[in-house]
DNA sequence: CTGAAGGTTAGCCAAAATACTAACTGTTCT
DNA sequence: AGAACAGTTAGTATTTTGGCTAACCTTCAG
C-alpha cells in the first residue's frame, strides 16, 4: 500500500504544518518567513518541513545562505484522487445496496 | 482552523487504520473483522477504531455483543475539497505569474 | 576581516502514539 | 446454568513527536 501516501496525510496531520502549507501556497518562501507567523523556533519548524519534504509535499533548495521552500501540488493532488475514489467506490457500493433493497421489495408485494 | 481536518488527516496517518478504511468502504464491519486482517490485537484495533472516530471518518454502535462499524465519507469529501481547493489556489497562482512572466517579456522586447 | 543574518546540528525533555497482556463485562448458545 | 464469543478496560513498555536551548557553520554587508 502507497507509503508515501500515509507519509502525506501525516504531513497535514499538524497545524503548525498545515499553516505552513497553507502560507507556501500563496508562494514560496524561506524558513525563516516559515517560522514568523508561528513563534515557534527554528528548529522546531526545520523538524516540520523536514515532514512536509518526507511527505513529498514540500521541496526546498538552499542558495546562499537562505533556503526557499516551495510547494509541490502533485501529491496533494495525488492524495485528492486517493479520497475521491474511496468515496466513488462508497457511493457505487451504496448504489448497488439501494438496487437491491428495489428488488427486493418488489419480491415482498410482487405488482 | 478546522482541527477537525487535522483529526482526519491523523488518522489517516497509519497503514493499519488506512487499511481498516479501505475495509470499511466494502461495507460495515464488526471490530473483529477489522482486526482479522491485521493480525493486530483486539485491545489495538479499538484505539485505532477511537482515532477514527475522532476524525469523524466513521462511526459504530453495538448491537447485542458485536460493534458495527460503518464508514462516514462525508468528512473524507471535506478534506478531499480543502486538498482540491488548495491546489487550485496553487494553479491560480501559477496563471497569474505567467501573465505577468509574458507582460515582462512584452516590455522586455516590445513588438 | 569582522560582525550580523539565516540556517543547521546535536542533545534534551515531556507528552502522545502504538503495541502488548491480563483481567473483566455483557451476550448468546446449548 | 455454564461455556464460548465479542468487546472492553487497565496497566505496561517502547517509540515517535513536538518543542526547546546552545553551539556551530556559511554567507553577505560594511
Amino acid at each position: 500500500m502507497s507509503s508515501h501516501l500515509i507519509a502525506c496525510f501525516r504531513a497535514l496531520s499538524d497545524p503548525t504544518r498545515l499553516a505552513m502549507v497553507e502560507r507556501l501556497v500563496r508562494g514560496a518562501a524561506s524558513v525563516g518567513e516559515l517560522a514568523a507567523p508561528s513563534g515557534l523556533a527554528l528548529p522546531t519548524i526545520l523538524k516540520h518541513l523536514k515532514a512536509l519534504e518526507d511527505g513529498g509535499i514540500v521541496v526546498s533548495t538552499k542558495t546562499g545562505r537562505t533556503r526557499l521552500c516551495t510547494l509541490r501540488p502533485a501529491v496533494l493532488s495525488e492524495a485528492q484522487g486517493w479520497l475521491g475514489r474511496l468515496t466513488a467506490q462508497w457511493e457505487a457500493r451504496l448504489n448497488r445496496l439501494d438496487v437491491l433493497a428495489l428488488s427486493l421489495d418488489r419480491q415482498e408485494k410482487p405488482e
